[in-house]
DNA sequence: AAGCCTCGCAACCGCGCAGAT
DNA sequence: AATCTGCGCGGTTGCGAGGCT
């Protein structure tokens, strides 16, 4: 496959944009719209390669996006996207909207990498550094974890599935007259179909259970629950001590996670009952928030917190469930179980829609 | 005050994918 | 089927700012 040169070869500028240059692209795309980025520079009469145009644009200069600091909720998806997903930038910032992925892929490397670090928590498999899953328990944690890894896959699928409707419904709206009008994921008809597209999809996922999964459900649609063999991913108790030694350690930042984590928890039952899910502007399963909560409460103090709200899982139809449905005991400070309740709780709400 | 170090972020680079030819 | 083209993604680099010695 021939490559063609970009910028190396026919000494376009390279390095820091000036105002000058982004003046110029941004009065471009308003225009034109971006059109094809290869054409683009000449056009706009920028010395630049497309790429370098299509990355300023889209990692700077467009309108539709949230600078500054990350919020607490932001923070808490990031991370347990990032469980599920990896380091698909792309797909976790499908669901940050108005932040790039680049912005997020740095955030994660210069600040959430180092904080779950810290905290004795690998920041690639997001297990305790140290033999979280350890003794007699081994091989059904094993077991639980591929199941888990295996769910992974699936919702990796899904979500580049609608990473991908996301972009196209996108370019379908973005047109040159209206590029400030138009917010990364606007929750128009678009994205409703959209939506009604992933519960095909997830009814599907269900109908489809691998074979190769372990993981075995209880209940109906709106209460799917794991039994408990998930539940021996479980940290095991030194763990949980270590855990929560670790976090009484962290002070700052941390500790205002686990503020607004308990915050989160009281106010959000009732809010996000109500099909609102607060601060994440991309609802992409119910439940998300609370689980959320329960998450950073896990990583930061699992005991504090859990006087007043426990854990809370949530049912599909939008009912807050107690998690010790999902862990079985109670014992909230399971990570895993947090990430397992996400998945769990962005199971059907409702019958697949067609399109 | 100067030099060094660390950190954060914008930008670059190379690769892979998908559609077009 | 092979090749070309355009684009997007994830990893990496380079530089400026701020802190420390």
């Amino acid at each position: 496959m021939g490559r063609s040169p970009c910028c190396d070869k026919i000494g376009l500028k390279k390095g820091p944009w000036t105002p000058e240059e982004d003046e110029k692209l941004l009065a471009h795309i308003e225009e034109h719209g971006h059109g094809s980025w290869r054409a683009l520079p000449s056009k706009a009469g920028l010395q630049r390669c497309g790429k370098s145009c299509r990355l300023r644009w889209t990692n700077y200069l467009r309108p539709d996006i949230k600078r500054g600091k990350f919020s607490l909720q932001e923070e808490q998806t990031i991370i347990q996207l990032h469980a599920l997903l990896g380091n698909r930038w792309s797909a976790i910032a499908t669901h940050l909207s108005r932040r790039t992925d680049n912005e997020i892929k740095n955030y994660w490397n210069t600040h959430l990498k180092k904080r779950l670090a810290k905290m004795g928590i690998d920041p690639v498999t997001h297990k305790a550094t140290n033999g979280a899953l350890i003794g007699t328990e081994d091989v059904k944690s094993a077991k639980a974890a591929a199941s888990l890894s295996h769910m992974a896959q699936w919702e990796s699928a899904r979500l580049e599935a609608e990473g991908r409707l996301a972009r196209e419904s996108k370019m379908r709206t973005a047109t040159p007259t209206s590029v400030h009008a138009q917010p990364t994921n606007p929750p128009d008809s678009t994205a409703s179909q959209r939506l009604g597209m992933l519960h095909a999809w997830q009814g599907a996922k269900l109908d489809l259970e691998s074979p190769t999964s372990t993981l075995t459900f209880i209940g109906s649609n709106s209460t799917m629950v794991p039994t408990k063999e998930t539940t021996s991913l479980g940290m095991s108790e030194s763990n949980s001590t270590m855990w929560n030694q670790r976090s009484d350690e962290l002070e700052g930042e941390e500790n205002e996670w686990k503020f607004i984590s308990k915050q989160q928890v009281q106010g959000l039952e009732g809010k996000e009952r109500g099909g609102e899910i607060i601060g994440c502007a991309e609802p992409w399963f119910p439940g998300m928030v609370s689980v959320a909560a329960g998450l950073t409460d896990m990583l930061l103090d699992g005991s504090s917190v859990h006087d007043t709200s426990e854990c809370w899982g949530e049912s599909s139809n939008g009912q807050a469930e107690h998690s010790s449905q999902v862990s079985g005991d109670g014992e909230c400070s399971n990570y895993w179980s947090g990430i397992l309740g996400m998945v769990n709780s962005e199971l059907p709400s409702q019958p697949p829609t067609l399109l």
